[in-house]
DNA sequence: CCTATCTCTTA
DNA sequence: GTAAGAGATAGGT
């Protein structure tokens, strides 16, 4: 910086609160996170810096920087522990923006600077001497008397919101003495704001009089005997010393080490589509409209960006206990409370207000009757949809009937009225004979026409659609080619908000938050043998059953959205929950082709392979018996022939596991080997090669496997019936079953999967130099770690020694102890305790983020992954010490695995628009974990790899810049095992 | 017929 | 040492 140049310094957090007490209150987004003070800040800092580009204007800033506090505590507070003391806590819906307008002001391009121990004041004033003494001007934008002790020649103060330029003779005017002599006056009057004592009865006019008389504070003190006025000078004797504090706590410090150099603060050209899409993402559209026209962005062209994800972090309010929520009266202070958290607090108690009568739904005969519930629903905005079926398999489901829900409009009663109906379609009569299920129920309506009336619902975007589940409820009504547009889904809902504290299917939600027992599927179809489709359930026990779903859900909903903003977790529902169920509903309607030949020759020739072992198997234990059970096996084995090293289990039964057994082989006992061959062939034939036709659909002639979005406490899918995320890879037995999963005729199946991911998030989360280096540098991540550890260089290493750092690194994502890794080697639990060990020394950073995230865990009672979802562990304070260090696990675990998670995630929701924009026809398929399984044609494979590889390596980006590359391998090929 | 236990498969 | 789902057996209802 250097002569000529010009620095502008604005006073971040005194922006905040004059933005926020200055505009209306409770200005909010239709999420409704208040942005009020958001709102302000960005109309103020945008008049800065567009007025700054602005050469007409005489003073155009080459630096700019926005400074803010830290936190309350500061060295002050060493120096009079009662400073700022009186401060009572920032409004509630002012403390979810401080995070967002830290975003505001990265999207500004503009530095966004704050430092522990040291007031924004502090900052300031050490960047104004900075830019001074390099000969440059500054210009201090804060209207705050305790920065006016700043002003001179060469450093200015801009008050924006009354324009007016605040130099020496402004200062003078207004308080009667020089900058120079703003700390001494102030140490008199004192600050009832921040509590700073000064002396009593001294106010601006006195002791600026004081100032001019005396010459400065110290004379003054010395001299206090000359005042005249008896009390006065009393006080001033008596309260010197307060004075002086005062003086040291009103003095600026201008010596901070700050973080950032002057020449960082250079004001750049702004980014016009950056500060548009965030302007955009919090709904300013005035605003975004002016950005627009001056940076020449076309606003329509760029997407809203994502909600700060830091913010969300900040954002949460004090969590709600579930059981007390729902039986919690509306309480004095939450009855006017308009904060986030009391809104919450008011509509879960509303939720769970009423009595639901289940004997009071209307069923729906006529398609008069549906259309008058169509349009209910459109008045109010707001319907819960449930459909019931024949299957749970949804490829397969025929649509019996559906539900509906709507709010009652009714006056603020504390109460939330429901009104729910059923609409039967496809119920038969039981009474089936021979040639079918009999003729349908009486007082049905046309299906054809019900099914135009809420199509048109459904794809109403104006419309919100709430569902429990709705990614079944899609898949059916997408074999009506009906789309859901606009919804809402309470079990991704109570996911975001309560993963790690108890289920979320519907029934589990209606206890837990309206304190209601849900007739129960079994109790209208029956169970076993006597159980009937639900085609033939009777249409009133029906509507019962399926309009109770569809009011629960409504008054789940109601009670669920609101906590998204008190809690902070609207950008994790946003945009890592509710647009995957789409994307995963269209890759389970897609499934994926399985060759049954395949199958059904690997199931003869692992049944041929399992039949002569299991021979040789009863030759060796010299009777016959059944080599699949444990309890058999080792009685043979331990008791009859009495091998030694046996082991229990928990429930006192010999252990058989194949660890077990392979120790008995290695000590030269031919049986165990057998056995472990044996329980391989036969795993493979049942659970893969014999179970996998069982799920090629009829009709598609494809497997479409069920992946579960709220299974996991991470973040992490799951994948049922079948699950495809569990097919055997390791073995080159193995994985010949997934050569049956192929590509259709002239197609080939493409696999992306992310190398190391769970370890590159380590080294991002826990900031490990080593690792980061590592992976910038693309070396073999375990050599490295052996190489640090054991200080064996890279080439020519042992395979066993990189085997060992492999099993370490992958302890350390798993939470590590020495009596996992132990197992896991085969050693001693005193060597893996030694390794550990050393491993700490090598990466401290690693032993840091551990304790630091177990300190949270036991602090919030959950853990965050770097996109702010988080992981519940409610018996991490378990007095049990087991339980205990088992839940530390999982929460050292959890933001690694989740956040990993998420990425893939982000991935996932982005893929199908980019490879529409790239203009290429390619089909998602299948996720494991950190692999994704596309379909397309041979021809097309080259050019679509790199669109896949781009959208997943640049998955973490906006949100999160991750300090380590993502690494991307992708292949295309006929089957799955080649391509992998 | 349902549930718990054990084992094994994946990332 | 983390996160899942599933099949076979065994034992209760």
């Amino acid at each position: 910086m250097k002569k000529g140049d010009h620095l502008f310094l604005v006073d971040g957090s005194g922006y905040i609160f004059r933005a926020y007490h200055a505009l209306p209150p409770l200005t909010r987004k239709s999420d409704g996170l208040p942005v009020g003070a958001v709102s302000g800040f960005c109309n103020m800092l945008w008049k800065l810096v567009s007025e700054a580009r602005d050469t007409s204007v005489g003073v155009t800033p080459t630096h700019f920087a926005v400074i803010f506090d830290h936190s309350s505590k500061t060295f002050r507070n060493e120096l009079y522990p009662e400073y700022k003391a009186n401060r009572s806590a920032p409004p509630e819906d002012l403390v979810p923006q401080f995070a967002v307008i830290r975003e505001a002001t990265r999207a500004f391009d503009l530095p966004c600077i704050e430092m522990e121990g040291f007031e924004a004041d502090d900052l300031i004033a050490t960047y104004a001497r900075l830019a001074r003494e390099a000969g440059a001007d500054v210009t201090v934008i804060s209207s705050d008397k305790d920065l006016m002790q700043l002003v001179g020649p060469q450093v200015s103060m801009y008050d924006s919101m009354k324009d007016r330029q605040i130099g020496v003779p402004e200062v003078i005017e207004k308080w009667g003495v020089p900058p120079e002599k703003m700390i001494d006056l102030q140490a008199l009057t004192g600050d009832s704001v921040d509590n700073v004592p000064g002396i009593p009865g001294i106010g601006p006019k006195t002791a600026a009089q004081l100032i001019e008389q005396f010459g400065d504070l110290d004379t003054l003190l010395e001299r206090a005997g000359e005042i005249k006025q008896n009390k006065r000078r009393e006080n001033i004797v008596e309260f010197a010393d307060k004075a002086r504090i005062s003086r040291e706590l009103v003095r600026l410090r201008d010596d901070v080490e700050v973080s950032e150099k002057l020449g960082e603060l250079v004001l750049n050209p702004l980014n016009g589509p950056k500060l548009v899409a965030f302007l955009k993402g919090m709904e300013f559209t005035s605003l975004t409209r002016r950005v627009a026209d001056a940076t020449d962005t076309d606003a329509s062209a760029v997407d809203a960006a994502d909600v700060a994800v830091d913010a969300a972090a900040e954002m949460r309010g004090p969590d709600l206990d579930p059981g007390d929520a729902a039986n919690a009266a509306v309480t004095a202070t939450g009855q006017n409370d308009d904060t986030p958290q009391g809104l919450a607090k008011r509509r879960a108690a509303e939720a769970g207000s009423a009595k639901i009568d289940t004997t009071a739904y209307e069923t729906l005969s006529d398609i008069e009757q549906l259309k008058a519930w169509c349009a209910m629903a459109r008045e109010t905005g707001v319907v819960a949809f449930d459909t019931e079926t024949t299957s749970l398999d949804a490829m397969q489901a025929e649509l019996v009937g559906f539900s509906l829900a709507v709010p009652e409009a009714a006056p603020d009663t504390g109460e939330l009225k429901v009104r729910a109906c059923y609409a039967p379609l496809a119920h038969s009569n039981g009474v089936g004979d021979l040639l079918g299920g009999g003729g349908l129920q009486p007082g049905q309506m046309p299906v054809r026409a019900a099914l135009d009336e809420l199509k048109a619902l459904l794809e109403e975007p104006a419309v919100l659609k709430i569902g429990q589940n709705l990614k079944y409820d899609m898949l059916v009504m997408a074999q009506h080619n009906i789309e859901i547009k606009s919804f809402d889904d309470t079990m991704l809902l109570s996911y975001v908000l309560d993963a790690g504290q108890g289920g979320h299917g519907m029934d589990a939600l209606s206890e837990r938050w309206l304190g209601h027992k849900t007739i129960g599927y079994k109790d209208v179809t029956g169970s076993g043998k006597s159980a009937i489709p639900f085609a033939q359930v009777a249409i009133d026990k029906a509507t019962a059953y399926a309009a109770e779903d569809a009011e629960v859900t409504l008054r789940l909903w109601h009670a669920l959205k609101v906590r998204l903003v008190s809690e902070g977790m609207t950008s994790v529902y946003e945009r890592l929950e509710r647009p995957l169920a789409p994307v995963l509903m269209r890759m389970e309607q897609r499934g994926i082709r399985v060759d049954r030949q395949i199958l059904s020759r690997l199931s003869g020739e692992l049944a041929q392979g399992a039949a002569a072992l299991e021979a040789e198997i009863q030759e060796l234990a010299g009777e016959n018996f059944n080599v699949g059970s444990p309890k058999q096996l080792g009685e043979i084995l331990f008791d009859k022939m009495s091998l030694p090293g046996g082991s229990k289990t928990k429930t006192g039964q010999w252990s058989t596991s194949a660890q077990a057994l392979e120790d008995l082989a290695a000590a030269g006992h031919e049986l165990p080997r057998k056995i472990v061959d044996w329980r391989q062939l036969t795993k493979l034939k049942s659970t893969y090669t014999d179970a996998l036709p069982g799920f090629i659909n009829p009709e598609t002639k494809r497997v479409h496997t069920s992946f579960a979005m709220a299974a996991t406490t991470t973040g992490r899918l799951s994948s049922s019936d079948p699950n495809i995320q569990n097919i055997p890879v390791r073995t080159a037995e193995g994985r010949k079953i997934r050569t049956a999963f192929v590509a259709e005729p002239g197609n080939v199946l493409i696999s992306a999967d992310y190398s190391q991911i769970e370890l590159r998030v380590l080294a991002h989360v826990a900031n490990i130099p080593q690792l980061t280096q590592a992976f910038a540098d693309g070396v073999d991540i375990h050599a490295m770690t052996a190489s640090e550890m054991f200080g064996v260089p890279i080439e020519g290493m042992p395979s066993e020694v990189r085997r060992r750092a492999k099993a370490i690194n992958f302890g350390i994502i798993y939470g590590i102890s020495a009596f996992g890794l132990a197992n896991q080697l085969s050693i001693e639990r005193s060597e893996a305790g030694d390794y550990i060990r050393k491993y700490f020394e090598r990466f401290p950073g690693i032993k840091d983020y551990m304790d630091a995230t177990k300190a949270e865990a036991k602090e919030n009672g959950y853990v965050t992954t770097i996109f702010g979802r988080r992981a519940h562990y409610p018996e991490i304070r378990s007095s049990n010490p087991q339980v205990r260090a088992f839940n530390e696990r999982a929460a050292i675990n959890a933001p690694i695995q989740g956040s990993a998670a998420d990425i893939i995630r982000r991935a996932m929701v982005r893929m199908e628009p980019a490879l529409e924009a790239a203009g290429m026809q390619a089909r998602m398929l299948l996720q494991v974990h950190d692999e994704l399984i596309f379909e397309t044609a041979e021809a097309d494979a080259d050019k679509i790899i790199p669109v896949i590889v781009e959208v997943m390596e640049n998955a973490a980006m906006p949100a999160i810049d991750m300090a380590v590359p993502l690494q991307v391998d992708a292949r295309a090929a006929k089957n799955w095992d080649q391509a992998h």
